[in-house]
DNA sequence: TATTTAAGATACCAATCGGTATCTTTGTGT
DNA sequence: ACACAAAGATACCGATTGGTATCTTAAATA
């Protein structure tokens, strides 16, 4: 029956991509509906309503995101390998993302009000997951040895991601690698400062 | 008549507070007329269109903050103590912020993409003035011996406000200020470090 | 007080929004 | 080959969007 999962599969990248350049309020089923060559009534079948769209959209960016930065960091070995990892990933984000439009997770944070609590919830979960991985990291960078112990990991998981995500905003903003490459050094120091 | 100064100052007002909440886009004249209690003759007699509301907005927001966080900055006098006060207007922004919705300028940029190059360029322009702030203030400080020499003032200053952006994200999101209190105690630390 | 003109209200416009009912097409199992 | 059901297209719906033309009201001036 014309591949019924391979064209949920499309709607929802498009709509992805869209949603996360664009806005989830400011892309229309009509923008969806061009970007995919599909008509309402096919996107319609697939999907309840607009936010149901939404959320396996943000699901999709949040499973592709994690997915990459996750086996780049099972890659690597060591706590500095690991952690550097991250940062490359965000660094060679700015050049070559695999979806338009910045970080999902700031994006889906800073338009999610409590208009929209399904958008919000799904994006808590995904800085607590992100917030979770470095955490973890940190964690085993101790019991292996590789970190001071005694260290707030909580702490330095949220300095982390607050400064990537910071440095994020101000490189897209600037239209200039400059800013998340300047964060990025700046945790550099910081990871040195805590490994042994 | 009517006092159209007035009149004009409350749309921009009460459109600013909605458009920091909500969204640019998200936000609608027919919201607006709402807030005012005005009608859209009345709006559109003061603004040409819903762009020029927008630009005007964001002005506005532009030049409450600055002025607050300038003032304050004023205030102290040597460099440790200018710089606290940057931080006491975040960690308080959380409890009584001017606007409510977050920080305009990431607000804005994020939202503004190449469809909106006036509000884009609006939220550079901020940053822009955000970090040469922070760069003058670090600059004073080694000009008066506050400051180690030979420090990098742009790297630095730009660490400080993504550190800054990235905790407010976090922190409005979790819907708790342990974020933006862990970014600044970051930085707190960052500050001794660079200090004589 | 009468006149003038700016400020604001009312009523409308085409376009687009999210969403749905219905029709056509296409692949599959018999 | 044929019936059946699922997938997608078409055509529509009421509501809302940004925007405008026109009318009314109120304040300043003469």
């Amino acid at each position: 029956m014309r591949n019924a999962q391979a064209t949920k599969n499309t709607i929802i990248n498009e709509s992805a991509n869209l949603f996360n350049t664009q806005g989830y309020k400011a892309t229309s089923i009509s923008d969806i509906t061009k970007a995919t060559g599909l008509t309402k009534g096919a996107i319609y079948r697939h999907f309840e309503n607009k936010q149901d769209l939404e959320k396996h959209a943000l699901q999709r960016l949040s499973k592709v995101m994690f997915g990459e930065i996750g086996t780049t960091i099972k890659e690597a070995k060591t706590f500095s390998t690991k952690i550097e990892a991250i940062f490359s990933f965000f660094e060679n984000y700015m050049n070559t993302p695999l979806y338009e439009g910045g970080c999902p997770v700031m994006n889906a944070a800073v338009e999610a009000d409590d208009a929209n609590p399904i958008l919000r919830e799904q994006a808590c979960a995904m800085l607590q997951q992100f917030k979770n991985a470095v955490s973890t990291l940190i964690e085993n960078g101790i019991k292996n040895n590789q970190v001071k112990p005694n260290i707030d990991v909580d702490f330095y998981s949220t300095v982390f991601i607050a400064t990537l995500e910071g440095g994020i905003m101000m490189s897209r903003l600037d239209r200039d690698k400059k800013a998340i490459v300047h964060t990025i050094d700046h945790l550099r120091n910081i990871v040195s400062e805590i490994s042994l």
